[in-house]
DNA sequence: GTTTTAATATGATTTAGATCATATTTTTGC
DNA sequence: GCAAAAATATGATCTAAATCATATTAAAAC
């Protein structure tokens, strides 16, 4: 991680809910961060100091297991939040790790300069609450998909949801996070990509995968 | 569901965190519903129209899965506040169920007059957006939980957890549900309750339940 | 208060998917 | 640029837990 240039205090979730008077404070209190390609962010059990406005690049927002075992909660992209989980009513840890899965951009603001934010705009709690009430939601959906569907169901629906987070059919991820983003081993997914290869849905060169019917990957789904 | 007496302006969510001219207005507003064990609070997939305060009683959060398979979401109790995961951006219609599993009793607002709470009580904001937070890092850990850890390890959880609930080590639950909250079937839950049995970590009498030993239940989990 | 319906008990059978094993290829750190 | 580490490929094996089957009991509805 190292410093970086500064953001132009319009891009974030942050500067995107303040009001105008605020965003000189927001320009005195915001660091720009950058991570490169693996490095992490922050670590599941450490303290909470701060939040994070993803500005550019992707996040894997993932929880371990073990020494061994993962599962990836979800991926933050340009605009969204993380470390926000930490604002809850417990222990100020961080309950997840973010590692950053491209080159990435962040905007950092301390825990009570956020806290200050929210009281002076009345608006950024509501979009924030928003936020929230959409995660939680996406993650009750993945629970019931976690107990009540097939690996394969569950391997479609990953990817329909990548290639959403892209914004094209074509992405690029590793077999192992695939299988952490499916709740499942690398093993399973494997054979499902070979499957799904064979029934034409999908091409797959090294970690590249092009969806090639959308239409046919949802109907795993359903 | 039927109407009944008001309640005290001084337990639910909505009044604990509304500045005191606010509860006039509240007042007005809200109103006193009843519910029969086992009668449907709100239905997975109909249109939100307001929210519901828990004032006395228990309710089960569900999500369905075709005809005969659902998830247990959560157990809601008296403070908690239920349907607000229909305040997300998406289309306004609620992704769960609540459905009442002891006589309860609920304040209810429609939706448009607590969107007006929640802009005149910033407070109020973000002590949702608190009680966000936890749930969600709560689903994150149940995703996990599901992922990497067996069904007896997920009983041991979801029994404690109920525990913490009922704030005793004694409560009645059926089979039935106990699977729906474990992530798993009716026989896999019937075998591993046997075994905890067998172990001397809880007693069953019917659908009362009653933990002997918290602390050997709790090993499992680790 | 009896009929219907839902929940429970419990064994037998099946199966999806985890685990193991091993070889090969790719990345990445120094 | 090379060694070490991580990711990938692929078959063989194992197992936890789902499914099926059937009997019994308890709860709810008319």
């Amino acid at each position: 991680m190292k410093k970086a240039g500064n953001c132009d205090l319009k891009t974030c979730f942050l500067c995107q809910h303040s009001i105008p008077e605020w965003i000189a404070a927001v320009s005195d209190h915001r660091q720009h961060l950058f991570f490169k390609k693996n490095e992490t962010i922050f670590q599941e059990g450490s303290p909470v100091k701060g939040i994070f406005f993803l500005y550019d690049g992707k996040v894997k927002v993932h929880k371990q297991w073990g020494p061994d075992k993962e599962l990836i909660v979800r991926f933050a992209q340009q605009g969204d939040i993380l470390g926000h989980r930490g604002l809850g009513s417990g222990e100020r840890l961080y309950t997840v790790s973010a590692t950053a899965v491209e080159d990435t951009t962040v905007c950092y603001t301390e825990l009570a300069f956020f806290e200050a934010s929210l009281k002076v705009n009345p608006n950024l709690s509501l979009k924030l609450m928003q936020f929230y009430a959409d995660e939680l939601q996406e993650a009750e959906r993945k629970m019931r998909n976690l107990v009540h569907m097939d690996v394969k169901s569950r391997l479609a629906d990953a990817l329909l949801e990548l290639s959403r987070l892209h914004k094209a059919l074509h992405f690029t991820i590793s077999r192992q996070d695939l299988a952490s983003f499916s709740g499942t081993t690398y093993e399973t997914i494997y054979r499902n990509l070979q499957e799904f290869i064979a029934e034409k849905l999908i091409t797959v060169e090294g970690r590249a995968i092009t969806i090639l019917s959308e239409k046919k990957l949802r109907k795993y789904i359903a």
